[in-house]
DNA sequence: TTAGGGTTAG
């Protein structure tokens, strides 16, 4: 809109607000309204308005083929259970004057909201002015619930009216007026509402400016709304929060936290949208950093605050805060929250506790679809299959509509338990009975289903058979089939695919040259290093981290950087001995350098998931199960050691990598070596 | 009066 239009629309706003209205107005109102708001359900209010300004205060006839557009507000005296139309309205208002009753304040804004948006608008409004209470309040009231419920355009309409009525408002009504604007769906220009509130005289109003600044950034006006921010006089932590807020949404988190740096006084909500925001970019540590910083200045976490850091403690698997928060939620009445509880439920799974989880989700008072889902997902990736195929027939029974969140969980548990049948009953029935149009995630996960299974050829076929087009998680999960079953071929074809999507994306080299090393093709594994060398292309060094006592330790592999690093490297060597005996011989084809032999002994023996188990027996008790994250998919020489080193050390080490949890006990992982 | 946020997969 061109800003000589605005200056238009804003001067017509102006001229009907100044209370001196005519008939020939209402085309003016209608249009503005159109421009304003884009709103096509106008065309009735024009009418109406029409018939304010005609019409008697005599009540007219309730219309039965028109809507009943009237909110209904929660009714506290009896008296007021006796109307809920215009039309009743008359009735009532007949037995107060009949019994010569006076009109409560809680009667008259009843009035008022029925026949807020109605023709009898001007019947209620003469009421209010007769009974001598504050009009004003009594429509703000109306403007509030309005602005608040499902229909804010409602409040827009009541807000004009109320303008071409005369009826006297005040900076409460704008306010609500605001809040109305930024609640629309669409046509929400700031300029012109903040042009009329200047013209009001509430150029300094701190609660209307806060409700501009925020009205203009969700209606995406960002520039404007820094504009504003950056010239306000005055500041309360609302207004800073608003910006920092949506700063955040924006993933600007640095240009967020440089404010957060400048609040005055912060309260819960700047905290809890910083930390927020660093989880949303991925930078669980800092979020973490900050809650600590945050608690230091003795500020009580909120529920938002609580479900921001679980999700911290998810990505970094750090279970002591985690169990914290936890405890902690439970003391300040949290656990009715489902969302809290939901991602409770998140954070003991992915910190591998899934009995933690389990009890979680069993003591939960409402369960959504989410939670559902991340159980089953959580028993799916635990290795507990079965589990979770008889929980979803539990959510189907109690009929509990699943999503698409909830087949892919489905079709993982199908996935890591060869379960092929089931998946592909699933699958079917996913479109079938619910009606679930398959996305690009469900088809990765049954190629995955199909690849890990050995049906290699059919999974090609499926594939080819696609209405979608295959991305790299899709021909990425045959190739990691080829590779389980050694079909070097279909691999080849796969990788074409692949470097196709996406050429710089190291774990497809990797594997294509795991798959050339053991079908003992060396030159060709050769071919692919040196095809990696030439565009550039870098393998992502795997890395494993463990907290303990609230300290994350990261390791690479061949890391030395550890102040424990001597400790660790002894221990290591004492384990390998009885790993040895017990038969382990280092699995070199993992290795994916052009070095030596021995080197690749020597490099495979000291990965990082190695190293990380190390750390944690040395750091921990006696039979404390210990977590390790690694940011790959666990190497198949560790997946072996591991297993050795549980059933040596009779140890529960728990391995969360990319794609699942792997449990090691007793000698034996959870994944019974299908992954 | 004004912000009022958040959860499952990928």
């Amino acid at each position: 809109m061109s800003t000589e239009k605005i200056t238009e629309v804003t001067n017509l706003l102006w001229t009907l607000s100044s209370f001196n209205f005519n008939l020939n107005n209402n085309h003016y109102i209608a249009t503005i309204i159109i421009i304003l708001f884009r709103w096509p359900t106008i065309i009735p209010l024009e009418t109406q308005m029409h018939r304010y300004t005609l019409s008697s205060t005599s009540l007219p006839l309730p219309q039965t083929h028109q809507p009943n557009p009237h909110p209904k507000p929660p009714l506290q005296n009896p008296l007021l259970h006796t109307f809920k139309t215009p039309f009743e309205l008359k009735q009532f208002h007949t037995q107060i004057i009949k019994t010569n009753t006076p009109i409560s304040l809680l009667q008259l804004t009843h009035i008022a909201s029925i026949c807020a948006l109605t023709p009898s608008f001007p019947y209620a409004t003469k009421l209010i002015q007769l009974s001598c209470t504050n009009e004003t309040d009594i429509w703000n009231h109306c403007l509030r619930q309005l602005a608040d419920s499902d229909t804010p355009n409602n409040a827009v309409r009541l807000f004009i009216q109320l303008c071409t009525q005369g009826v006297c408002l005040n900076a409460f009504s704008f306010s609500h007026f605001i809040k109305a604007c930024t609640r629309l769906e669409d046509g929400l220009y700031g300029k012109i509402v903040h042009g009329f509130i200047e013209k009001h005289g509430f150029q300094s109003n701190l609660y209307l400016l806060n409700g501009m600044v925020h009205l203009y950034v969700v209606s995406g006006e960002f520039e404007s709304a820094r504009q504003l921010f950056d010239k306000m006089p005055e500041r309360d932590v609302v207004t800073w929060n608003i910006m920092i807020k949506h700063l955040v949404k924006r993933g600007d988190v640095d240009e967020a936290y440089a404010l957060f740096g400048r609040i005055p006084e912060r309260n819960v909500r700047s905290w809890t949208a910083m930390i927020m925001g660093f989880v949303n970019i991925g930078k669980p540590k800092e979020a973490i950093e900050l809650f600590n910083k945050m608690e230091e200045e003795n500020v009580r976490p909120n529920e938002v605050t609580v479900v921001a850091v679980l999700a911290a403690c998810a990505d970094l698997c750090v279970l002591d805060l985690g169990k914290k928060i936890h405890e902690f939620s439970n003391r300040s009445g949290f656990k009715t929250n489902v969302r809290v509880c939901n991602t409770l439920l998140d954070m003991y799974i992915k910190c591998g506790c899934l009995e933690a989880a389990r009890s979680v989700f069993d003591e939960m008072e409402e369960r959504t679809v989410v939670s559902w889902s991340a159980m089953i997902q959580g028993l799916a990736i635990n290795g507990k299959g079965e589990e979770a195929l008889t929980l979803f027939s539990k959510m189907i029974d109690l009929r509990i509509k699943p999503n698409a969140v909830t087949f892919i969980g489905l079709l993982h548990a199908c996935s890591h338990m060869g379960m092929v049948n089931e998946g592909r009953e699933y699958f079917t029935i996913m479109s079938k009975d619910y009606g679930i149009v398959p996305q690009i995630e469900h088809y990765g996960c049954m190629v995955d289903l199909l690849s890990r299974a050995g049906l290699l050829t059919e999974a090609r076929a499926f594939i080819k058979s696609m209405h979608i087009k295959p991305n790299g998680v899709v021909w990425g999960a045959l190739l990691g089939g080829c590779r389980v079953h050694k079909n070097v071929e279909l691999a080849e074809e796969a990788i074409e695919h692949l470097l196709e999507l996406d050429p710089l994306n190291d774990g497809y080299y990797v594997v294509l040259s795991n798959i050339y090393a053991e079908a003992k093709r060396w030159e060709d594994a050769a071919r692919v290093r040196k095809l990696m060398r030439e565009k550039g292309v870098k393998k992502t060094p795997g890395s494993s981290s463990i907290s303990v006592n609230g300290v994350v330790h990261e390791f690479v592999a061949g890391d030395e950087s550890h102040p424990q690093t001597e400790a660790i490297q002894e221990r290591l060597e004492k384990l390998l001995e009885e790993m040895r005996l017990r038969g382990y011989v280092p699995k070199t084809s993992v290795v994916v350098l052009d070095i030596e032999e021995s080197e690749k002994v020597k490099f495979v023996l000291r990965h990082s998931e190695k190293l990380a188990a190390v750390f944690g027996l040395i750091n921990t008790g006696k039979g404390t199960p210990i977590r390790i994250m690694k940011n790959l998919r666990v190497c198949e020489d560790c997946h072996a050691a591991l297993k050795l080193i549980s059933e040596i050390v009779d140890r529960e080490i728990v391995v969360r990598d990319r794609n699942r949890f792997h449990c090691f006990k007793n000698g034996v992982c959870s994944c019974k070596d299908y992954w």
